[in-house]
DNA sequence: TTATATATATCGCATATCCAATATTATTAT
DNA sequence: ATAATAATATTGGATATGCGATATATATAA
């Protein structure tokens, strides 16, 4: 059983904006900050710039977040739309993966 | 706050052979039960036969489920490598996303 | 000021994902 | 046997996703 196998039915290819949005819930953070964060809970290495400022554009655009420059970084910041947006996506994931937690 | 916003960031796109393998592993199931189940869990309609099939025979390939004629049905089931591969896959996904089960 | 380092932004692309439509297979009813 | 029903399978295609490469901006150091 190589590593390659988990990954195979479980890459979480869509659930990143889902992710970031759940993350800068918890704490606002910058764009490198973030990338960090979803490195350290996936145990890869950070995801790419092509990936991680396009989605946070797309969530801002969506009105999920904001944005607030800090010196070097920007600051994102979920909005209260975002907050919404997330408590309904959290009750989809909830209902959906129920029992995945377990055992 | 329209239902579009929630899947605007939690389509869940990407998960759908890590939830047929969490949901075989409870039931054996045949594909049109699986994608009763997957509708009721994600309150959506159920995923299309060009969407559910092509997913099982892909989990089938990797040798993740096997499949056994029952009747009309094909019943899945996983098989020891795929017990694995969904330990595997469970661990990273509850170290991703832990702390969303919260609340 | 200039150079360096770091964060952010964008673009093009390879790939994955899922769906609609259609075809096939198997079972059951007539 | 034939028709009707339901499950399974396949194909083509539209769209989304995330990466690599590259460019820009900002702050700090020299």
């Amino acid at each position: 059983m190589t590593k390659e196998d988990a990954r195979d039915c479980c890459d979480m290819r869509g659930m990143l904006g889902f992710l970031i949005l759940f993350l800068l819930s918890k704490k606002p953070m910058h764009g490198q900050e973030l990338a960090g964060e979803i490195a350290n809970r996936k145990g890869e290495k950070k995801p790419s710039p092509g990936t991680i400022y396009p989605a946070l554009k797309s969530l801002r655009e969506s009105g999920f977040i904001v944005e607030e420059r800090d010196g070097k970084t920007i600051v994102y910041s979920l909005t209260e739309r975002g907050e919404n947006a997330l408590k309904l996506a959290k009750r989809k994931f909830v209902k959906t993966f129920f029992g995945v937690f377990q055992d």
